[in-house]
DNA sequence: CCGCATCGATACCCGCGAGGTATCGATGCC
DNA sequence: GGCATCGATACCTCGCGGGTATCGATGCGG
């Protein structure tokens, strides 16, 4: 199985549309559904149930779209890695990490100092992302290394190591009836009238139904509590870059977030090793 | 990038040499190494160091030998998966289960026991495989769920759920000095004169140096203890099917080993996920 | 009920590139 | 210095990927 007849099979599962798929990959109507005729004949499995009306996945295709996801993840992730692996000089060559904007800011100051103080250290470029995208990442090379927060960001299919556990507390405006409390509960929060959690991106970019306003980044978010439109559960070290005219109070029965460093299991070199030793000892 | 370059690539970089290569591919030299030659150009990279007398890996070659295997492996998943998808029944797409021969014997048939009751069970073959190979089977689809025993497995990369913990024993031949102990420690165990721990192959198929005899299997090992040629320390589930012949004493300081059941993480299939849940009731 | 628009499949052609053979050029060895 | 080894180069061929034109099926509006 050739990685282009993957791409090709990967786009119209997607666009369930042989003439979108081709526009996509820029090709021609034709030679797509010749490539991916070709590719069921090869493997001797229907993937697509097609009439001149609809296309649908078969219960096989559903599973090479899966599957084939994940393999061209890979594929580009060796592409991207090699590239950078030659760029840099030999012996110390550069790590992406990436994490989500606006969490672990302390920490992964500390993290990049002790590591930068260390013999021998290679670069660290630091890559932020929105929420959820951090496994794709590194998924498909774009970065070596993440710093997650459990129980929000999957781990799946990731070497980690556990870093910190922190409390979480909710941001309010300064002023809010709650604000001078010592303590809150979820309960009392979910409660409040006119201060609703607000709805984060899917990681396809969507937004789930329901009140509460959109919002992308931290620095929106922050905002919006400033005006009084939105409350968030966050943990504790986002009380270090709070704005002024935020209030934060501890959450009682919040889960607690455990930031772990985490990286792609198969990966095995020296400046990861020496980036991950350091985290640890942090 | 596509699978035909990586392949060559790969057979290159294990064989370090084009000629081996071109033969393991059943392809003449020249075309391979044009084919890698145009690789390091699309890249932009320098895989190989060449002279008429040695080839050499690069560091950048180094990592897109590691970063290429991963892509390899997740490409045959999918095809491996997609061909097995499409020949199970619709929604009842059968599994194969992967573990060590010889281990946790008695969790296994509970649990395929268990499972086979479950309303719209799959079927489920069961694969026993050597020391250390349950990963890769895993990651290149010819298996789709482990059963694996930590610390000595490696779960990088994979889903997990843990099952069960036990303690370790030894087993001795009756009769053996320690045998009538209630329990003895490592200590005690590898200061045995003539009872060396055997010497299990690596995952690449080699042994470690040292002394105690070769093994590969649990028939081979027990007949070994049999003999008073070795002992083992082992997860106290191998006294269910011990030989006559051989006793078990618990080691009081061996590191706990926990069963755990473990799948490659984007795979979502309601067969997987029904085992997997039937698994963790047990 | 018929004309029409939509959409995937088919027919056919072209050019690139993958693979083959023959050979060269460098290099280590006897 | 002759020779064997081994990767690179030259050159040819043919298969296949990609293009255009067109067909055939199907759902829809008048």
């Amino acid at each position: 199985m050739e990685t282009r007849e993957l791409r090709y099979f990967v786009a119209v599962a997607e666009e369930l549309h042989f003439g979108r798929a081709a526009q996509r990959l820029g090709i021609a109507q034709p030679p797509l559904s010749r490539a991916v005729a070709q590719l069921e004949r090869r493997l001797g499995v229907t993937l697509l149930e097609r009439t001149s009306r609809s296309v649908v996945l078969t219960e096989a295709g559903s599973v090479l779209l899966a599957e084939g996801r994940a393999a061209l993840d890979a594929v580009d992730a060796a592409d991207r890695r090699t590239r950078r692996a030659a760029l840099s000089v030999t012996g110390s060559s550069g790590l992406v990490l990436v994490t989500k904007a606006g969490a672990s800011g302390e920490l992964l100051a500390k993290l990049l100092d002790a590591y930068a103080a260390e013999p021998g250290a290679a670069t660290v470029d630091v890559l932020l992302c929105g929420i959820g995208e951090q496994e794709r990442m590194l998924r498909d090379g774009r970065a070596d290394v993440a710093l997650l927060h459990l129980p929000f960001d999957s781990t799946a299919g990731l070497d980690t190591e556990e870093l910190c556990t922190e409390g979480q507390v909710v941001v309010l405006p300064a002023g809010h009836p709650l604000s001078t409390r010592s303590q809150v509960t979820l309960a009392e929060i979910t409660a409040l009238p006119g201060l609703p959690e607000p709805r984060r991106p899917r990681p396809d970019g969507t937004f789930p139904d329901g009140p509460g306003p959109q919002v992308r980044d931290s620095a929106q978010l922050y905002q919006l509590i400033a005006l009084g439109r939105a409350s968030a559960v966050l943990p504790e070290s986002s009380r270090a870059q709070l704005n002024p005219g935020l209030v934060v109070v501890p959450v009682s029965d919040a889960p607690a977030v455990t930031t772990v460093i985490a990286w792609p299991p198969h990966s095995r070199s020296r400046a990861l090793a020496g980036l991950v030793r350091t985290a640890t000892r942090l």
